[in-house]
DNA sequence: GCCCATAGTGTTAACGCTCACATCGGGTGT
DNA sequence: ACACCCGATGTGAGCGTTAACACTATGGGC
């Protein structure tokens, strides 16, 4: 994809403006780098001259000699899921208020070599730093194999790989779901997991544990989801057949999106036969029927500390750092004190 | 961001591979070129090189020297949102099947100077051409003002700006969506139409007048949303009020989640008494409650078709192409045969 | 009246790569 | 045996920018 058309004329550099100007190549530059020592009124002639010829500085040739791409790196996991499109938007956000560009690279399956594929992708654009949202262990699990020398962020990935990481706490945000469910006087809370091998998956479910333990809670068996909410409803089939069953705590919206529909179609209402807790706070969230309690997490904070984080590591301040983003309780009508 | 620590020894250059290879610069770049006349055995011998010094070829330099820089730009509204979402992932995809990088440049506002804004943040990188994802007519005017010479494709921005543009045609979208209702046998079809000044919502609007019209049936006045589900849940608790209303038809599925539930709020039955369609099928229709007769996009195709636009536009095959693509109706269980 | 600091500007050399061209052997045709 | 071609490689220039340094006025301190 050339320039369109063929034979226009090459578009101006800097010597072009320095000779309309009147001044040295240097003296543009060091305009554009607004470095003092330029007298104002040659600023100004030197400004117009840019103006004139539409000039538009090179940044390969920037790069090049100053080695300083600019340039984020991001990958990401199917980014259409509202879960890394929030992320993915967080830290572009963060990205491009700290002056950078960002640079994409998605892929369409977490495995070990689709992650280091999309890593050298970004590498062979020399971006300056890169944060991956691979929230899968065996994908987690590639990044320990990335040469160090390139600074790498983590997000969501759980602590699989010994790269420097933020994300949400996802066990003390299931652990208050759970908790919200029980003070409202349930015997015990269900849950409809994650898939294995998922750090969230896993952290949502050991924070529901934990709250049940605590509780003296007897502890149910829990069902497989796979995000999907086709897996919710599949799952909430055999919940309401269930008559004891009336709190259930699913690792995510959609499944609970699926699980209400289930109870509806079972002839079990919500809130007031059995209460549902999400995890997420997707958009719908608040128009489903009844609008779902869940628990929200705050994805811009988590671009900005991905960012931050990047920053410290390139300055060799943390070599390690992770950093846990608390989640909070949403609370709308699928959950009802039962007495 | 400088590189991780300071004084590592600086990365392998070209002449470094060259010298361990015993070989001229020039050969190694030949290797990397994949020319022909290159003896096997010497291109071996660079190859191994390069792995001993994990070479990774300086990318500002090539495009400094060739002029290319092999990067696409997208510029996107809310990348958070399904639809743009989606569009994002199917151009990146088509992108790097085509040998480009992607940059992104999202914008938190639609307007004309937010738009320019992220095009110049997006030049400044210099890339080879920007397929825009800015669904309004304000933002898409702002499209006409980028100085020609930029390769950009408009992505759903409907006939507002004079840019080449690929997008879904939501008038046979809507006119279907309509014509399937009217099919089952009600006498009119209720509207709730997306906010005034985007395309989409304008297209979608004129679709159902016309299988409206084309049926004779009486043409309702439309419900403003604002695409949101709140939105959909407002204007349906008065069109729940209405025993009159049979069918509606949603401009987007998250309004038509809103209706779903006020319908269900005043206790009409939903497809028994009101038949409901959205538009998008976003990934949660097929478990609203009932699943919901919607009409969806293959955003794949939309991103492939950009990016074909995107090249012909470069070679200059065809000046101002408009690609228009057809959705298909997906019926589910919010429609039912009134008969 | 001289010196030296300093503001303002210019000159030159990289940066790492590709392109165009030069070179150098050994076949092949006559 | 000579010219010629072609495969395989090397040499030198140049892409557009910034960094380092050099230079020229101007002005204040003594």
């Amino acid at each position: 994809m050339a320039r369109a058309r063929s034979s226009q004329p090459r578009s101006a550099v800097m010597t072009d403006v320095a000779r309309l100007a009147g001044v040295s190549h240097q003296t543009v530059s060091r305009v554009l780098n607004d470095h003092t020592k330029v007298r104002p009124e040659t600023r100004e002639r030197v400004l117009e001259a840019m103006r004139q010829l539409d000039y538009q500085p090179n940044s390969a040739a920037r790069t090049l000699v100053t080695k300083r791409s600019n340039t984020l790196g991001i990958v990401t996991f199917d980014s259409t899921l509202f879960g890394p499109a929030s992320m993915v938007y967080g830290i572009e956000q963060a990205a491009r208020a700290a002056g950078y560009f960002v640079s994409i690279a998605s892929i369409n399956a977490l495995g070990r070599r689709t992650v280091l594929d999309a890593i050298n992708r970004l590498r062979e654009q020399s971006v300056e730093g890169i944060v991956a949202i691979v929230p899968k262990d065996s994908a987690a699990e590639a990044l320990d194999a990335v040469p160090a020398g390139i600074s790498l962020v983590g997000v969501g990935i759980g602590h699989t790989s010994g790269v420097p990481m933020v994300g949400v706490d996802n066990t003390a945000g299931a652990a208050t779901a759970t908790r919200h469910l029980l003070a409202l006087g349930h015997t015990t809370v269900h849950h409809i997991a994650g898939p294995a091998g998922w750090p969230e998956a896993r952290e949502r479910r050991a924070g529901w544990r934990e709250a049940l333990a605590e509780a003296g809670a007897p502890e149910p068996e829990a069902l497989d989801g796979d995000w999907s909410s086709r897996s919710g409803y599949e799952a909430g089939r055999r919940l309401a057949a269930d008559r004891s069953v009336t709190a259930v705590f699913c690792a995510n919206d959609h499944m609970a999106l699926g699980l209400l529909r289930a109870l509806h179609e079972a002839g079990r209402r919500v809130p007031e036969e059995v209460s549902v807790v999400g995890f997420d706070d997707i958009p719908e969230a608040p128009f489903m029927i009844p609008p779902l309690t869940t628990v929200q997490q705050d994805f811009g904070e988590v671009g900005r500390r991905s960012m931050q984080l990047l920053v410290e590591l390139a300055t060799g301040d943390r070599p390690h750092g992770q950093i846990l983003l608390t989640p909070t309780l949403q609370v709308r009508d699928s959950t009802r004190d039962l007495r």
